[in-house]
DNA sequence: CTAACGTACAACCAAATGGTTGTACAAACT
DNA sequence: AGTTTGTACAACCATTTGGTTGTACGTTAG
């Protein structure tokens, strides 16, 4: 699924069929390369569930899916919990043991995140 | 750097770095393939900043970087946002124009999201 | 000093990838 | 009927990828 979406190609296709299901063809003139090209991509999102494919008359419609594009997302945000939770217990070292366990004020990851260079050196 | 996640074994690397910082070595001792390899893959995650290595004495001690995580995670929702502009516009095909733009009631693409094959076909 | 450890890197290999052209076939147009 | 259009797929090719082993080198341990 990543595979698929590592490909700038295949991004710029799904990123096409998101605003308006189209044709195999019309998604091969946008490109420079050949139809068979453009095809096997298609068949890559395919197969990654990230597009799905409509007979109409001799055309092909191509759409995306956006359930995949959901579950990467997810999964990509429980990365980003895992690290949250790693820095919430480096966080529990430093405040007394006596203490409870205080609702992290806000902690934003995504703004910088210079983790503390303490690891905790795990077996 | 989709294509530095597209690896499974990339992935878990990434997720035990993320867990807590870990030297090469430790590292190349969860996995079955060679140290070599494991090296490579830091090499590859390195070069994608989806982690950071550090000195200390003979050791590289690698740990994630959730800045270029949230990247990835950020532009798989751009996309998400795409296709709910999408349903919007659609969902705008379908109201009587002299109606005033209103917000959409709750739409939860996600869950299943079967798109109307109306299809603008735009140019 | 010498040996062992941790890392980096080069050289090599098989398989996957992204691209090509050519062929086949069904649907649509004349 | 015959031709054009849209799609699929096979065969082929160059490059990348994920893996291997071997070598070199700095760092720690004896």
């Amino acid at each position: 699924m990543f595979q698929a979406l590592a490909a700038a190609t295949r991004r710029d296709i799904l990123r096409r069929t998101i605003a308006s299901e189209q044709s195999v063809s019309q998604l091969a003139a946008a490109y420079e390369i050949s139809f068979a090209a453009v095809q096997k991509h298609v068949a890559v999102l395919e197969a990654a569930q990230l597009i799905v494919k409509r007979a109409e008359g001799r055309e092909r419609l191509v759409r995306a899916d956006p359930r995949m594009i959901a579950r990467a997302r997810a999964l990509l945000a429980r990365y980003e919990d895992l690290w949250r939770s790693r820095v919430d217990r480096l966080d529990a070292l430093f405040s007394e043991p006596s203490t409870s366990p205080r609702i992290h004020p806000s902690i934003h990851p995504a703004t910088d995140a210079a983790p503390p260079a303490t690891r905790t050196e795990g077996a």
